[in-house]
DNA sequence: CCACGGTGGTAGA
DNA sequence: TCTACCACCGTGG
């Protein structure tokens, strides 16, 4: 599921943020994945001036969705080991405006697949790149909630600060709820 | 094959 | 409203 084929070799760099330390990981071709702030720090290690910059790329973007703005520029993303489907499904996520939300049935139907919302979900679930592939913009039908494997907390957060207040959350996940 | 989800829609209480 | 139930479909075992 969230492990690659190829043993490429990969650079993990801190990313510091007011919502604390994310981890990005870098191939030689782009950002392959980023991960949730865990707790403990990563100490930092020399990276070539390449992904130096596209580390920085990646902090001002993740400060800029984290503050509910739009982000100037993204660094290049990097695949390793997709479906075609998970690589179709990210696409479409990256195409909802900040600030905007779609429901897992829609993404599906926009693939010319409609009956797949639920695979879309399981498609959301994999996406490396959080936060910066919006999955947190994709809802379930209804306006609910629906899921996120970073936790809903984060999903909430991330959809507040972008003003999207509408959304249900359902009675098990209403503790979350932050004013 | 089979089982499992970040679903969706329906039915009933 | 919330629960129960089922069809749906891509993934991984």
């Amino acid at each position: 599921m969230h492990q690659y084929t190829t043993n490429m070799p990969t650079w993990r760099v801190p990313i510091p943020t007011s919502k604390g330390e994310f981890i990005a990981t870098f191939s030689n071709e782009g950002l392959t994945s980023v991960s949730f702030p865990m707790g403990e720090e990563l100490s930092p290690t020399a990276v070539s001036p390449r992904i130096a910059a596209w580390a920085k790329l990646t902090k001002a973007a993740l400060d800029a969705i984290i503050a509910g703005k739009e982000p100037a520029q993204l660094p290049p993303f990097m695949f390793e080991g997709a479906t075609e489907f998970q690589k179709a499904v990210w696409a479409q996520l990256t195409a909802i405006p900040l600030g905007r939300t779609r429901s897992y049935g829609e993404i599906a139907e926009t693939l010319g697949k409609p009956g797949a919302a639920r695979a879309v979900g399981a498609a959301c679930g994999a996406n490396p790149i959080p936060v910066l592939i919006p999955c947190h913009r994709v809802l379930a039908s209804n306006r609910k909630l629906g899921g996120f494997s970073g936790g809903l907390d984060w999903k909430i957060d991330l959809l507040k600060a972008e003003g999207i207040r509408d959304f249900r959350s359902s009675a098990a996940s209403d503790m979350l709820a932050l004013a």
